[in-house]
DNA sequence: CATGAATGAGATTTCATTCAT
DNA sequence: GATGAATGAAATCTCATTCAT
């Protein structure tokens, strides 16, 4: 009914699993189910559909992971839980995540616009705070949050290429999180 | 003088510019300064040159890192020369580390040779000694491996965004190898 | 309010500026500040759009250039006055002049309908008439025709490019008279 | 043989017969007998390719022209050559005349690259020339030459249109030439 | 009457690849 | 080996037109 989330649906399975160069927009078209024209009604252009994807899968991660935080949290709590949802979030949405690989190493990032950028404003702030507690050791922020990000995207790599039970990776997950975290403190 | 070499370079600075699919052969050959057919002689269609590239790069990279490795090491010693070494080709040569980035997350991966992959072993049996030894704690092998390597993507990609100088960025590579060390040990 | 004369308008317009291939109907829409398919309703297709606004514009001279003609006027006096009025009437309505220009030497003129054609047929019978009485020397009257229009195009091309003052205008406009005059007499 | 030559051959061919909108680059490059792609090897665009024709033929024009005129002939005499021979030139070459008209009714005119206008400066300073010797009473010469232009447009349109004998042809445009002379000494 | 989402045929253009020289 | 004109399949995108609301 919803055409052009059947479109970004479509292309989501198709950019991932043969790429950006290897999708015609009318693979796509066809894949949703609509009209060659029909997706250029909606994205003008292919390439405001390969952006408009990001932002979309961006949107739904940055919802996902904030959603459980509350304020009396502590920031080690606030951490995990970031930490923990969006390790979740990219276990039960492989191809999404895949998809967010795939735009980074691209030419495309470019053209990330501006509103997204704050999304992770949340996450360096608490680590800011941490910092400003004595509690986390590393300095400055953004090369803590480079180091998070990078690790939880390999432990998000690692979970998916061995397949493991869902307990194997709860215990992995919580596990992982205690790790960096003694890095880092 | 070397047609071949002058392709692969011209492939690697637009490719990671432009992407795999912004780049028509026709203006790599043109940046490389030889007739459009030529390109063809040494690489039988664009598939082929984009992976002999990775290739050409791998090999680099892994001649690089190898080669302060001796044997009397102790396995810290040796873990922190793969490391270093690494880290370092990943500063001097940002161009092929984003190329290297761009093509693990294309679908081009699944076109890798076999001969390849035999390169991260040595990595693999050393970690596998430091848990024999129980002096890595993290297990298993694979797990340990994944996480120190988005390590090193993460600090690359830090050091790379924030443009520090060559002695800041010697210090911070060092200090964040005790990071990982002392997250695994 | 009139729709149909607002399309129009915007037709006029835009096709004139950016000829008919360079004008998608959806322009003219919006430009009219209507629907998509609104523009289907006053006008069964494109091309009946384009001829329609041809054999407006052509209504609208044909009334101009009649209205002061009288009777009792003698040949050279109503020469005079259908040549300064359509020489007046270009000036005032230089875009409409220029879709005149286009329309007819593209291949939308085959599709002009026959009730247009007797429009020039006053004048003709005007030359006719001035050959009778041995007044005009130049013959025949198709040919003396063919000189007086593409004269008046010549003398409006030439007054809209170097826009001249009124007064000038107006004082060019009836020296141009005299010179086709002592031509064809 | 020469397939840039066949394609603006085709070109010509096929515009003035359904237009510019009406003619599709695969017809054009079917009607020259080459690939589709190949017509892209010589001209970068559509439009490209559209304003080359118009150079192309003008230049055809203003050789022809150009190449009985004589240093010792007279102002009268050097009018009479360009006069006489471009009119010439229009009815052995229909199609191109046509083809002219339709580009300068048309929004591709101003793309006519700046090399083409000094062309008729060669005339300009003729009529100059006739202005200072009081020979040609009508000024300024721009005007002069607007009408000298329009008249041979007009009289190349009743030759056409009328499908007069070789010799009738002649005759009227000796004719047409002491018409205008007359009118502007 | 009016709308504008939807259509899909078709247009322009690109580009990997070939091959005669 | 080297060239670059030529190819033609295929991709992106446009747009006149329809039709359900």
């Amino acid at each position: 009914m919803d055409k052009q989330k059947d479109i970004l649906n479509a292309a989501l399975k198709l950019f991932t699993e043969f790429g950006f160069h290897g999708t015609p927009t009318s693979k796509i078209a066809q894949e949703a189910g609509v009209a060659n024209g029909t997706l250029f009604h909606y994205f003008k252009t292919k390439d405001e559909l390969i952006v408009a994807l990001y932002v979309d899968i961006k949107k739904q991660l940055g919802f996902c992971v904030a959603k459980d935080i509350q304020a009396e949290d502590s920031i080690k709590e606030t951490a995990r839980k970031y930490y923990v949802a969006a390790l979740h979030w990219g276990i039960d949405n492989e191809t999404e995540f895949r998809y967010i690989q795939q735009f980074l190493s691209s030419p495309y990032v470019s053209m990330i616009p501006a509103e997204l950028v704050e999304q992770s404003l949340a996450m360096i702030n608490m680590i800011k705070e941490g910092i400003k507690q004595k509690l986390i050791k590393v300095t400055p922020a953004e090369y803590v949050m480079s180091i998070i990000s990078s690790h939880l995207y390999g432990v998000n790599q690692y979970i998916n290429s061995q397949k493991l039970s869902s307990a194997k990776q709860k215990q992995l997950i919580n596990e992982s999180f205690e790790l960096v975290w003694k890095m880092i403190t």
